[in-house]
DNA sequence: TAAATCACATATATTATATATTATAAATAC
DNA sequence: GTATTTATAATATATAATATATGTGATTTA
């Protein structure tokens, strides 16, 4: 989880730079895409690390709308669209569709900061320091997990599977999505690998390893209860 | 927790009114309130109830961002300024304070809407969708089923067949349809095995088992009467 | 080089299916 | 309308098929 990485989506160049130039200046890390089928392209590469993207309507190829929605089928991600003035129908449309916030062209640099700091602190507000799930406290800042107070020490791919089904608790996660978001979505490897770590997730946690539950014939699912 | 109640700020009575009315309309509930000293004292007695804060800028005793600041300092409910044309400034000012969204005077009732549900969706996250068919519940995310609110548990073929009658709700599936979709395509077992697991599900739904009907020489259909 | 990751083999547990038997509903004859 | 026949479905059970848990060792990474 890269923090507040920002993927900027407008094929014209020029407009890219320029919003590019004022989110580095506030510390934010940039992904560029100059349509929409990078767009997607560039989103499946690094969904873990994207905290917001910034999507224009007009496109070649493939609009905003377009990548919209297909983004919208797999993540909540917040999505601020550029649009150009008076599409008030169009905002209706996108609104349904998980559109956070709309910004029409031209605007003030300042202002499009601002929205886009608006949005992360309130994404960002649920993501205490510190979360407890049934007595699994996880410190994503610092990287550490506790079980009933007791700190354990868990390997880069144990915690990042760990934290991967409590983000996502009580969804059942089929093996594939797993691979998807845990390891390299171009993973080939034995689905089976997942059984291992799981199984040694569970040994660390004890007593509470219970809480991650078996999908038969799908995956896993955390759920504490 | 109450359920999405929305506190409308605003001196002018035909505003609160009409915004009101389209909110209500949406099914939520509404508490207002005709000042700034007066929003301060609606909050504090619901601060628990209120999910998000319509707040009009100009007003006479305390104006818009005083009460902002001051809510500011002990919560993070979500709001929503309103403000004449024009004042960019200001807007700057504001998303530092934490205003979640500006919408100027006039707007479409409509825009506004649509602003607090995509608020309240981003606010409230766990929304998730659970379908219940007269007293079974079906969490298609979680992959767990509920009979009268207790957990019951479905093997992958049990669930997977269930929910496809569900999805089917009031129509007739031969065997035939039953196997092509459930099973797969290439599938070319015994059509009785299905008799088997619609046997098992009826089991584990107990009385409810009955909405499963029989519709003898052609195959099953789910139906809650 | 040690720790971590991964693949694979085997044991174990679970589920799916086929088969046999019983029950039930519809069709037919009386 | 009732009894008998026939077709179909419900049920129980045994066996086959499948999925997961676990242990081990090879391979990679830090």
């Amino acid at each position: 989880m890269g923090d507040n990485c920002i993927l900027i989506v407008d094929d014209e160049q020029r407009m890219r730079k320029l919003i590019k130039d004022f989110l580095v200046a506030k510390g934010y890390s940039i992904l560029e895409a100059e349509d929409g089928e990078k767009a997607l392209e560039v989103f499946e590469n690094n969904k873990n690390k994207i905290s917001l993207i910034l999507l224009d309507v007009m496109m070649p190829k493939l609009d905003g709308w377009s990548v919209l929605r297909q983004i919208r089928q797999e993540s909540k991600v917040p999505i601020i669209m550029l649009t150009a003035r008076g599409e008030e129908q169009d905002e209706l449309f996108g609104f349904e569709l998980g559109v956070d916030e709309y910004i029409s062209k031209p605007f003030s640099p300042k202002v499009l900061v601002a929205r886009v700091e608006a949005i992360l602190r309130r994404t960002n507000k649920d993501q205490k320091e510190v979360k407890s799930y049934g007595g699994i406290e996880i410190d994503k800042e610092g990287r550490t997990v506790k079980v009933d107070g007791k700190p354990i020490e868990l390997s880069l791919r144990e915690y990042e599977l760990l934290v991967y089904l409590v983000d996502n608790e009580n969804i059942a996660l089929s093996r594939d999505k797993i691979l998807n978001n845990v390891w390299n979505y171009d993973y080939y490897g034995d689905s089976r690998t997942i059984d291992s770590h799981i199984k040694k997730i569970r040994h660390k946690l004890g007593k509470k390893g219970k809480y991650i539950k078996t999908i038969r014939g799908i995956g896993y699912k955390f759920e504490t209860k």
